[in-house]
DNA sequence: TTGTAGGCGTTATCAA
DNA sequence: TTGATAACGCCTACAA
């Protein structure tokens, strides 16, 4: 772990000047007789060029950062695993944060850009405020945001779409006979929440079905409230499949329904949103949208390069096709 | 996204020197009236340090790497979400590299420690070569192993306890009755792999059980694997109980067992490892051996932001204690 | 083809 | 208390 070399010293062994070194190590036109000292002398010497400095000069570090609320959550795993190999490629590497959703957090990280830490920040908020528009807007280096942002917000935007990915889900459901179709929500404020909400409230209408507020529970999206959440719904009336935000919510429905005696999916079918890698493990396995947790991530990083390769284009709007995975909650046992 | 003011910019505006203002932001004995002319331009101008610049002068980046093989491993995903915490409270951003397992990639991250992008690396090693060895000692920045390296290599090192693991969940699987206990390891040539099977076969011998070669067999770490592996397995004896060397393999495990009109935990009692995310999900739920992933995360940022602190300290080893989780494929319903 | 020198934004030393 | 100035390691005019 001894001080490593650096090109002064590369070009004392060698015996030219550090701009000598910096030319062949750069690959720009030589003679080959210096070329040749030098490679000697950097192979002796085991010489790896700084970053740091390198990145004072040239204003780039080759980073890119991701904030989301927590690496712990399946959905933002598959984001992650998808941007890596993109990033990588490029020579980019990857930089994480862990905001807890706390807002003031996200906002630091916002903030922080200024600190050129990293090239560009890919950030997937689970609330979105006015700070944050205006973060978004002062930002210091690009920012893609995963999650809709309003038109004319100056970032590239990564949507998923819940509206569709919910209809698949009813119609699926309405298609096995089920009319009284509950919906197990997180939060309102949350993105998510919002959008989902909407979803599953647009699809009741193109379905022809009655909206009954009986029929709607929220609580967070961990399975613990899911499971509550279900609780309160089945204590008030008896829905004959249950919509769940994400998956977790729906493992804890499925362990309520369990608890009950209703069979899945005889008595309640119910389906997921997210398609994590715990809906092939739950029993039944999990129906579950997929709302391309992973190609979210792959786009979001792709941006990424596209808007670091040119900072001027106009922002881009990148929407994922959501698509239904259906498994044993809804049809047959598996 | 303008081009942000430096420290030159704020001395001009604030009519002060370079070194004035760099005195003012680092709190460093100032008159008032200085200060405050420093404060207000820096707060007019949204002044942020740049962090390169620093780095470059203090050789400190504040960033530490953690390079595993797959950020998609709920393992490895709970070590992330565990160290995260503790780096961020100290002041560093977290680098995540993903290297698929492969050792060229491996090594070439701890060659590419010399670039100085981060001022240590964490890396959980699934192999562990010469070549790993020979690139530790030559590391240009204190790297923290998780996962056991021999004895006198020059680097803090943190490690399971799969023996204790392994005998704690035989001491379970024997009080309940069985004594065909079964095997189904990932390669040998792995670290977790080659640990696995020394413990199970020192827990045979400690509980005075016959070593039976067709009670043990070898897949890769995945469900799939785990589930081909089984099948193999039952396919020349019948084991009255199962021990997974992780949980994606006790998935298969479970999958196969099901399939062949087996009851968990009646005819065949199944333990995973790892104790992950999915162990609660699986159906019937599943026993597991927890050894301590999110601790092993912990304890080597801890183990890293000592050494920052204090380079010559000795190479430290800790091990984490591992932990039985009984669940529903071992006794029992739920 | 080669070397000298200046600068990227900070920090820190040294006089004043 | 303050300012001029020299690093940190690299890249790149510009001159030779």
């Amino acid at each position: 772990m001894r001080q490593g070399p650096t090109i002064t010293t590369i070009a004392e062994r060698a015996g030219v000047s550090i701009a000598s070194v910096s030319r062949v190590l750069n690959g720009l036109p030589t003679s080959e007789a210096t070329v040749r000292a030098v490679r000697v002398a950097a192979e002796e010497l085991g010489y790896v060029p700084n970053s740091v400095a390198r990145s004072l000069k040239s204003s780039r570090t080759n980073q890119v950062a991701f904030a989301m609320a927590d690496i712990g959550n399946p959905t933002y795993v598959a984001m992650v695993r998808a941007m890596q190999p993109v990033l990588k490629d490029a020579g980019f590497r990857l930089i994480l944060h862990s905001t807890d959703a706390d807002i003031d957090d996200e906002l630091d990280v916002l903030r922080r850009l200024g600190e050129r830490y990293a090239d560009g920040l890919i950030i997937s908020p689970i609330r979105l405020t006015e700070r944050h528009l205006e973060a978004f807007a002062e930002a210091r280096a690009p920012v893609v945001v995963i999650g809709s942002v309003p038109d004319g917000t100056p970032v590239d935007n990564v949507r998923a779409d819940s509206r569709t990915g919910l209809r698949l889900a009813l119609d699926h459901l309405y298609a096995l006979g089920r009319r009284r179709i509950g919906f197990v929500n997180g939060p309102l404020d949350t993105v998510p929440g919002a959008a989902r909400a909407r979803a599953y409230a647009d699809a009741l209408t193109e379905l022809g079905l009655p909206h009954d507020p009986a029929l709607i529970e929220i609580g967070d999206f961990y399975r613990a409230d899911g499971a509550a959440a279900t609780r309160r719904l089945l204590a008030r009336t008896r829905p004959d499949a249950l919509m769940c935000a994400n998956d977790l919510i729906a493992l804890g429905a499925l362990d309520v329904l369990r608890a009950e005696g209703l069979r899945v999916p005889e008595d309640v079918a119910v389906v997921g949103t997210d398609d994590t890698d715990l809906a092939p493990v739950a029993w039944p396995t999990l129906t579950s949208v997929a709302l391309g947790s992973a190609e979210r991530g792959r786009r979001a990083a792709e941006l990424m390069l596209d808007r670091l390769a040119d900072g001027d284009a106009e922002p881009r709007v990148v929407t994922v096709e959501p698509r239904l995975v259906v498994r044993g909650s809804t049809k047959g046992t598996s």
